[in-house]
DNA sequence: TCAATATATTCTAAAATAGCTATATAAGGA
DNA sequence: TCCTTATATAGCTATTTTAGAATATATTGA
């Protein structure tokens, strides 16, 4: 019942939700999520740490980087369920589409000073 | 956005979750679900006002009982699919089938004075 | 080793949530 | 009409959640 009720928690914010819709897209890492959602990077952390313990996403080390990518579903039934229905799911809201149509734009070089 | 937040919301507790797998297997009026909860009357009736809310369940008046049963999905395609998983998913928590192995000893004949 | 920088953690305040008790509402029967 | 009773609402408290500012951690390069 927790493994279930910790799925369903983690979606049930919207901007946790927006940050799996961008990662459907493609990797990012946490400087790119928060110049996106324009949340404070803390703030965004928190909210993949909580995506991250419901298995929903994973974390990856690259150097001072960290990138974030969907989880294959391995750890939750609940969780790969739940991803897969998102990939069909909330494709026609307004704000999802906007930040999906904005990606492209956003990349870790121009956020952050690192070469 | 909204609609699927509020149903992701209404899915992260484990009491409302414990409800909608009891009302899956039978119609329920408020009396009955508030003694097999163990929860105060007017706590299950804001749990099921929020699980109406999120299209989950469906209310309908018998006269002084109000029988509540799992809805059929026509008002939201996220309700329906949660409560079309649910129906396999937590057969196994050993909360959920205590309560449904309970089911059968709990009648609102029993607990009302109405006859 | 030191400086710079991307991310995580801690702390605090505001808002939302879950539970209860007390009360109100609505329906049926005397 | 009045009484009983099943359910809903209001009001309150304790807890949880969300957000940002400040700080800590970890990695890279000089």
């Amino acid at each position: 019942m927790d493994e279930f009720v910790r799925v369903m928690k983690a979606l049930s914010d919207p901007n946790r939700v927006k940050l799996l819709k961008m990662l459907q897209e493609r990797m990012m890492c946490v400087c790119e999520l928060h110049v996106a959602l324009r949340l404070a990077q803390p703030t965004v952390s928190k909210h993949l740490k909580i995506l991250e313990e419901a298995g929903l996403v994973c974390r990856e080390k690259d150097g001072l980087w960290v990138n974030y990518t969907i989880a294959d579903g391995g750890r939750s039934p609940y969780a790969a369920s739940l991803l897969g229905q998102l990939r069909h799911w909330l494709s026609e809201d307004a704000e999802v589409r906007l930040l999906l149509e904005n990606l492209d734009s956003i990349c870790r070089e121009d956020i952050c000073r690192q070469e």
